[in-house]
DNA sequence: GGGGTTGGTGAACGTTTTTGCAGGAATTTT
DNA sequence: AAAATTCCTGCAAAAACGTTCACCAACCCC
């Protein structure tokens, strides 16, 4: 068999099955597991294919999220950036979703082994891109809105895990009326998160500090942690600190 | 021999079996490697053929494949159309992941009001935004390779519905081995949803039937109807009509 | 007809490609 | 932590390749 023919019937077999499996393959043509390895390795290098430990996967579907264009995009990376050094590995973790959320999903450490519970259909899709992160998904009704599952079913489930931190992408905080939101269900899955939470992390930009919005999900006390692009020595922080949030 | 006629020969021989070996057609013709090598050189210079290490190869066998990234993509779509006429407002609906659901999803008319479930990230994401259609995502640890939820809470969930309808985006449908996968927790989770539902459907390009892995969901009497994107009145389907298996 | 030209072919020889194998490193599984 | 896979690197042998040259036959021109 000819090297561009096993090639092609490689690509083929992956594209019909979506993995393959270099001992398999080299059962099947017959050659030497090498061959097959270097072969993966080609059709690897011109993007056809990609290559894992054992095999390689169809391309097709792993497509990442583009976040570029997303309001107030740097200032959302940096927050991710120190949001990352919370995280060690083996910690069990819940997040929210949100367009902050994302930034922090893109910005773990590729050799980070920690377990990710969400109900965010965005921020799944970006945890599975890291290899050493098991992902948990919260089912029920999904939020066409938010994108992230509500409903009862959720609640029953998230109360059921205790997570070593949460990190909420918030949309609106005070330090007198707490953290808000506009949307009832999506207050009732975030309320459950910081129960289920021995730590929680609220991520924003700044625009959002000092605003609020219609439904309460709970006041500061809830709060350990507070993350924006912002020095936290600014003096717009002082009121969130007496209250016990720490600001980083 | 005259040159002309030998390459009229070897023309022939590589239509007629899509490849050609540079050692066989010396061989035959009883003229020098040198010699064959030089007129594959000529006739790929002129396009006729594409010429790698070895031999040679049909033109028409490498057939561009990634059209739009996806593998196979018009017939997916094309399955997908044959596919919708099967919904009905009202109903509700299982369906799996894999990239022939996905053209499905995006077939959807968009006054269709249905309520599907899935455990598919990338349907999910799909589905979404479809204004008239509510999703329940079924919640689990999520398979990297797959993006789909797997594990026992899934499938008790599955258990706890009832389908009008079931969506099998499958890998491998052989008439006599039946539907067949090749990841130990996709296949739970395709036999819970094969219970859950009143009709199953299975949705397939041409190229897999007949085809079989490792791991086995069912025989073919599970299955209620198969579509793809042949015209039903083909030959290769008559083993499957025998078993009861509707072809759309 | 002789000599030169042209196109096709085969042979020689060095180069490149392909493949399998051995070992040790890296990774996954138990 | 140990065992088992899988991977990578370098190496060597075989196959295929390309280049060059020689040869031959046909053809052309004078």
């Amino acid at each position: 068999m000819l090297k561009k023919e096993r090639q092609e019937f490689i690509l083929r077999e992956i594209n019909l099955h979506n993995r393959v499996l270099t001992s398999d393959l080299c059962e099947v043509i017959n050659v030497s597991e090498d061959t097959i390895r270097r072969d993966l390795s080609e059709l690897a290098e011109s993007g056809d294919i990609i290559k894992v430990h054992g095999g390689a996967l169809s391309k097709s579907f792993h497509v990442s999220f583009q976040t570029n264009g997303v309001y107030s995009h740097d200032n959302k990376k940096m927050i991710a950036q120190k949001a990352v050094t919370l995280i060690r590995d083996g910690m069990f973790i819940l997040t929210t979703g949100g367009t902050t959320i994302l930034e922090l999903a893109k910005a773990l450490p590729q050799h980070l082994r920690a377990t990710f519970f969400t109900g965010s259909l965005p921020a799944a899709m970006e945890y599975i891109h890291h290899p050493n992160i098991e992902v948990i998904f919260i089912g029920d009704r999904i939020s066409k809105n938010s994108k992230i599952t509500v409903g009862g079913d959720a609640i029953t489930k998230i109360k059921q895990i205790n997570a070593d931190i949460c990190f909420l992408g918030i949309n609106a905080i005070d330090a007198e009326h707490g953290l808000t939101d506009n949307d009832w269900d999506v207050v009732q899955v975030k309320k459950a998160m910081i129960q289920s939470s021995k730590k929680v992390v609220a991520l924003t930009i700044a625009e959002k500090i000092n605003t609020q919005q219609k439904l309460k999900i709970g006041d500061l006390d809830l709060l350990d942690i507070m993350i924006t692009e912002l020095d936290p020595g600014e003096k717009i922080f002082e009121a969130y600190k007496a209250k016990g949030v720490e600001i980083l």
